[in-house]
DNA sequence: CATGAATGAGGTTTCATTCAT
DNA sequence: GATGAATGAAACCTCATTCAT
């Protein structure tokens, strides 16, 4: 932890605290004791308390977007693109505890802004672009992108809902149910 | 507005603010005003501020349970009850802005207790049947109950966050298109 | 109870709850369903929530001289005639709880106004004649009224203060002696 | 004033305050601006009001029993020793005017505990020995602790209850003459 | 650069009192 | 007369932010 910056460890605090009481149930000075720094040392990094969250929010989104890229072959098909874009992004929200239920709580804030829809919208270029291929291969049915994606996130941000809150458990049964049903919803189907 | 009981006004005006605002960001003396109350009046029907919001709760998933089962026939397709159940949902997100936006913040919240997910649980009963009938039917897959559950949701929250955010115009070929994947992806293919 | 007038169940509601739990921790509308009225009703009877105070003291200051002055015989011993009204006293204390702990609050309230001591002096008259009566008999030192009032005073409210607070069991041995000891500090001793 | 702690000046603005307007009718805020401090600041120091006064509380009786025991003689009589104990007491009562008012009303409080009761216990252990001390030397009647304790604090509270009140004037003639009823009511009558 | 004591605005809540019924 | 719902002033307390060290 003390190798960290001082910025990132008031971040990651922040990080922390926030998932876990919410934003205005953490005073800065509890973010600045599990920090390890000064209360107003915070202020040389952050112009106030909610520059703090959306910085995070940032950093949060590009080791997303990072996570959902790593580990796709040059070569694949489009259901299995689809599939391991699908599975990282679950595995991140996962894995990352803290980060799942962070993301979670800010995109259901009324204080998300349109530059974050634009954002999102921006880092779903690849996922477009993948749908295009799909359809132009004839693998998947000639449907809007929006239709599919979302299906993508939809399904994403429900199970990771239920994970959180304990109501399922995720196994690769379930995965693997959910992902036959979604691929089975739009891909076309050659069989006559 | 002035034909409601002092404790619907409450409630109705918490609603709203909250929605616009936040929780911590609606002072209940905003409230009172919003209602057209005194300060002090609020905690004759309430016990506290947060009392508010989980009474607002309460309602809100009753009614969203009623609109959920409204409508329906007697006598009625495994397909279609899972599409008129799915669209009254949808609309009642839709048609009821503050109290969409006022689930969707609500259960994204750090204070979202079991209790909640219990009760969730308890009134998705009718769509755990319904998927009983499909399958013994054989108009749908045999599939977990939580997979189509998570798919039904998911969509549904999805499609509401991204028309909450202006993401995207809810059309009835959108809607259409959606719940066609949908259908496709759970039905049996009695085609040979 | 009911037998009472509405005005004494308010007094009497309020004598028990001021005791327990101090005068701003007694709330109008605590003393209102105490006493089985509404909150507006005290407002007939009492100008304002000190009021009732003011008059519960009145009241019980009565009581106490007249419980003070009671069984004593027309001829007496000046010895006798003192232990039998500082019996009295301590008797009143003892046996009427709330009476006894609510005159040793307001008493020792910053609210105790000059008319409070005024009246005291005026009550102990008789006491002061008690005294003159003993000093022209030679059965008690020829010492000041005050000396002999702060004996009598001190030691009934200090007996009552421990006895109050369960540091003591306030036994006849214990009364005999330490009214022994007031006596044999002011009486004439004739022995030679 | 200024020379005192922070701590110092909310302590003593709020004995002042207390000791004049009452616990309940001393905001908080009158407090800091007595004691040139903002509100807030007084969290710092103090987790609550009544944290305030507890605390005041524990440091006054400390002061208090050091007043007792300051110049007292190795070498002494019981009866001087008894005396000059008693003087102190009502010495530091008079002289201090906020902290023998504020311990008035402290220990009339309905909020004194067993704490409080057991504490004073402790500090009257010196007085337990003095009286053993006298009995063995037979300068004493063979009388209870409690019938002498009765006596030295009712004698005490009571000059200054009628001190605080205005009642009396206290004057070396008047303490001789109390203090010599007491002494000949506890003392052992060697003349035969 | 870093700190954390200090601030005071503003939050939630209580409650004495009023007044329409 | 009696009621108790309604009020809003004022209480206690928190905490984002500043600034002297």
């Amino acid at each position: 932890m003390h190798t960290k910056t001082k910025k990132e460890r008031i971040m990651y605090a922040t990080l922390k605290l926030i998932t876990e009481h919410g934003f205005h149930a953490t005073p800065v000075s509890m973010i600045a004791s599990e920090a390890g720094v000064g209360a107003g040392t915070i202020y040389r990094y952050f112009e106030n308390k909610e520059a703090i969250i959306n910085e995070l929010y940032d950093v949060i989104l590009k080791e997303l977007h990072e996570a959902t890229m790593a580990n796709i072959p040059e070569i694949i098909s489009v259901r299995d693109e689809f599939f391991l874009k699908w599975r990282n992004i679950l595995n991140y929200f996962i894995e990352r505890e803290y980060e799942g239920k962070f993301v979670s709580q800010y995109v259901a804030s009324p204080f998300i802004s349109r530059t974050v829809i634009y954002e999102t919208e921006r880092r779903n270029v690849h996922l477009r672009k993948l749908i295009e291929r799909g359809i132009k291969l004839n693998e998947i049915r000639d449907v809007d992108y929006n239709t599919i994606a979302v299906y993508m996130w939809g399904t994403l941000k429900q199970l990771h809902y239920l994970h959180i809150n304990k109501a399922i458990e995720i196994t690769d049964e379930l995965i693997n149910d959910i992902y036959t049903v979604f691929w089975e919803g739009i891909r076309v189907h050659h069989d006559k």
